[in-house]
RNA sequence: CGGGGCGUGGUGUAACGGUAGCAUAAAUGCUUUGGGAGCAUUCAGUCAGGGUUCAAAUCCCUGCGCCCCGACCA
């Protein structure tokens, strides 16, 4: 991507209504732009982020097993009566809407009411079983106090991961798979030294379980380390700890649901011909909200230094050409080369003086850097930085794919 | 939902009840060119509605919006 074509701007200073570290730096890194209070829009820098993040998070959830569907967030209130989850004394942060013709609508806050009801008609047999289906779907919610930039908001995407088994020790199996999966996704965005696989309470449908929790000052929760080598933690909310707990995040939650969604309609018949209802899990985390973690946890001197993982762009070519068409021709011949070479390029091509580019460059944080300029054509190699080990150094031209690689 | 703070150009900030100013961004020109350059010109603003007053960004009322603390968070 050629950056004098790139729809974004990044900005000296951040509005004065932004706070949360996250917000503060996506914002004047041109990621994200604020709608309204607990509303964003993500802009092409952050939405490369963000599909990166959706795509290490799909590939895990395929290798458990789990099929990508993507579901309606118009629901119908019939459904959630069921359950009990429409009376809004229940759940009080429904976004409800009605059809013109009068019928009540509610826009989704979770999927599990739906999705239990969908699967009736494809689930009749211990034969159809067990099988996992997830989504990254927009989900809405009431918040009475939206907070912390993107950490906390009416409406986010989230992947919600739904199993459905045949008794609890078959869904036990895939509840421990599911943990592992959501470990490598941690650990592969560059949060997992801080994230705690956490117990919790369950909330109101649940009686076990876990949440991965983040430490970082922005988080809303409070969790004591049982086992820092294993990483594992308890919700101050499952009990009353005396010591000093540590700040965290919820980035993600594995949730045993039973029977509860499936009771009303969801049964099969086993081996014996007698009826029971599936035994079903769900699983969330909140991209976004991964997201704006991986910034509050990684962001130094309010700037943000992205894993490669989940970088815009792996290389930020700084063309520092400035009139000079033979520099320019070579900052171009770099950025085709790097790009055929499938590695993901940004180049500055913008007719803008030295300082400003770097500047921007320091601010987007894309995680290798190389200019070039006069000098660097001079000396026949390119000014290579790569920013998580803080090194600058000259890279011969011809050297330069393999340090990228 | 309880408490606190706050709404001025795109963004950030000034203005005792008395001419809405500065910076930045943006536009044009000249100059400059390896860490957010300089000069000149230009564009652009008082959240909305009501009230008090000769006069309201400023005081009062209502509404809307934003931030923070707490409560809630399936």
């Amino acid at each position: 991507m050629k950056q004098s074509q790139l729809f974004t701007k990044t900005r000296f200073e951040a509005p004065k209504d932004e706070v949360a570290k996250n917000a503060e730096i996506l914002i004047r890194a041109g990621f994200i732009n604020k709608e309204m209070a607990g509303v964003y829009d993500f802009l092409p820098l952050g939405l490369r982020t963000l599909n990166k993040i959706i795509n290490l998070i799909r590939e895990e959830m395929n290798n458990l097993g789990g099929q990508e569907i993507f579901m309606s967030s118009l629901q119908r209130k019939e459904l959630w009566e069921r359950t009990g989850r429409w009376n809004d004394d229940v759940v009080d942060n429904w976004f409800k809407t009605k059809l013109k013709e009068g019928g009540d609508l509610g826009l989704g806050f979770t999927h599990e009411e739906p999705v239990a009801n969908m699967l009736e008609q494809y689930v009749s047999s211990y034969k159809d079983l067990p099988f996992s289906v997830y989504q990254f779907q927009n989900k809405f919610r009431n918040e009475t106090r939206a907070k912390s930039g993107i950490m906390r908001t009416r409406e986010f995407i989230m992947k919600d991961l739904y199993s459905f088994n045949v008794d609890l020790d078959a869904h036990m199996e895939f509840y421990e798979k599911a943990k592992d999966a959501y470990r490598r996704i941690f650990d592969k965005v560059g949060i997992g030294h801080k994230t705690y696989l956490t117990l919790a309470s369950g909330g109101s449908f649940s009686s076990n379980s876990h949440e991965f929790q983040t430490i970082c000052d922005a988080g809303e929760d409070t969790i004591f380390i049982t086992d820092e080598e294993k990483r594992e933690a308890v919700n101050k909310e499952v009990d009353d700890r005396r010591e000093t707990g540590h700040k965290a995040v919820e980035v993600g939650n594995i949730f045993s649901l039973g029977t509860k969604f499936s009771e009303p309609h969801l049964k099969f018949k086993n081996e014996k011909g007698e009826e029971n209802p599936v035994f079903m899990g769900s699983y969330g985390i909140g991209p976004a909200r991964l997201m704006g973690t991986i910034v509050e946890v990684l962001a130094k001197d309010n700037a943000m230094i992205w894993p490669e993982s989940v970088a815009p762009f792996r290389v930020h070519i700084i063309d520092l050409s400035q009139g000079d068409e033979s520099v320019k021709k070579s900052a171009l011949d770099l950025y085709g080369g790097l790009t055929d070479a499938g590695i993901e390029a940004l180049l500055d091509d913008r007719e803008a003086r030295a300082g400003e580019k770097f500047a921007d460059a320091d601010l987007i944080g894309i995680p290798h850097r190389i200019v070039v300029s006069k000098k660097t054509e001079a000396a026949g190699a390119y000014e290579y930085t790569n920013r998580i080990k803080a090194e600058t150094s000259a890279i011969l031209k011809s050297e330069i794919m393999d340090v990228l690689k």
